[in-house]
DNA sequence: CGAAGAGTTGAAACAGGTCAATCTACGTGG
DNA sequence: CCACGTAGATTGACCTGTTTCAACTCTTCG
């Protein structure tokens, strides 16, 4: 109970719902479910009616799609305070992509119907949702020129910046937040490749890595060698905001 | 007078404003105005505050953005139907990439303030501003894709079945609607790339390429050449749907 | 007729992908 | 407690698609 509360506010201050009035709120936690998954649960698949969508407290969750001849290509992958599955609402009641957990995760599971049907009772909702309909426009724009001008290690390089602090001076630690195949395909690149990145990297930067740690002596030196060939004047600021 | 009248009444039926009542559709075309712009004029530029936003009646308009190095990365080539500068209105104000007449074009400029102002009276306003928004989602979904799982020659073919009627069965004949090198810069290619990969595709696909003139013996083959690295399981429908 | 821009072609360089082998870390069961 | 198996990570050799740069052709339009 005092769990659900918190989880409440937390959903509350989510980014879609952000500013909705509390009856509104009410509705779309009506059947909300919290659940727990481990690793490798499917949640939904590509073209699937939609009936479901998302919030992960904890974890992380891969969302992809498979092309006819099998390959698979990475979307996004999401964690702590993003949505997913939410814009199947808008998209004939299809789920955009599959849904796959990526490493054990919390979700809060909520019913695509209840979103549908406050949606069509709250302006409100409506415009915070535009919102962030808006800003996952801005992300996928910045995905699409990222992958057009940045190189591999650039990718990496822009992929630490998100994960630390921009606005701190010294030496930074940070931790890679899941397995490093993961964050290739997330990037977009071969495993094999996202190592020798990451080698290069190391040599181009400066950075230190030791497992999943990340050691980043100049922060500097890293928006030097990434940011020249972004549109972005400040490193990405867009990105940051969570997304689903 | 009646030329406006026709204007009113494509915008009034374009994507984000389907739907809405008519003293809404005032609104917005409070202090709307038609204008003509020739080839390589510049509408607006990235990140400048935003106060008009375009429809696009003829022609064709560049969108593009510029690194800090001076690369140009193409984001869209928008033609009739299509409006760009519209989602500045969820984005602090200001544009989210720089505009181009990349061909002789006819649009109606409409004000940002306008806008804003009636998605706050208008509940219908603000969710057919959704369906837009999310189609446009889903639009950059695709194109991640496509750029990222097919090869040149591919996103040629699939551009061109774009072009026409995917229905029909025998010979299609279709006419490029820009230049050569900026189809390739929509593409995210080279001019010299789109120049080799068109070869290839005549090759492999048994196209024939006169000047802008294409000719498509079959569709068919084209789909099968293209669409298998492809999620969407018909050709690329929603991509289809007019954008902005 | 000639200049300018669009388009094509060739040769060389490069970034990533692929395939195969190896290495490492870690949890499990003997 | 240690050997083993497995999944993740790395490395090397090779291959392919795309870019780059430069030269050349073609068209168009003044």
């Amino acid at each position: 109970m005092v769990q659900n509360e918190i989880i409440e506010s937390r959903i509350k201050n989510a980014a879609p719902f952000v500013g909705c009035p509390p009856d509104i709120i009410q509705g779309l936690l009506k059947n909300a479910a919290l659940q727990n998954h481990k690793k490798g649960r499917l949640l939904f698949i590509h073209e699937d009616p939609a009936d479901r969508y998302y919030f992960v407290v904890k974890g992380w969750v891969k969302l992809f799609r498979e092309t006819l001849d099998g390959t698979q290509a990475v979307v996004d992958i999401l964690g702590a305070g993003c949505f997913l599955g939410e814009k199947s609402v808008f998209q004939d009641g299809e789920y955009g992509y599959s849904a796959e957990i990526a490493e054990e995760a919390e979700l809060v599971s909520l019913c695509t119907q209840d979103l549908k049907a406050e949606l069509g009772k709250s302006h409100e909702l409506a415009l915070s949702m535009l919102r962030h309909m808006a800003d996952q426009n801005k992300k996928q724009d910045m995905e699409i020129e990222h992958r057009a001008l940045q190189t591999a290690p650039q990718r990496i390089a822009c992929f630490l910046l998100r994960l630390v602090d921009q606005s701190q001076k010294g030496t930074v630690i940070t931790h890679l937040p899941y397995d490093k195949t993961l964050i290739a395909s997330r990037l977009g690149m071969q495993p094999e490749t996202f190592s020798r990145a990451l080698s290069k990297l190391k040599q181009e930067t400066g950075i230190k890595v030791r497992g999943a740690s990340v050691e980043v002596e100049s922060v500097e030196r890293l928006k030097n060698y990434t940011c020249q060939t972004c549109s972005s004047d400040f490193p990405c600021r867009d990105l940051l905001k969570k997304s689903g």
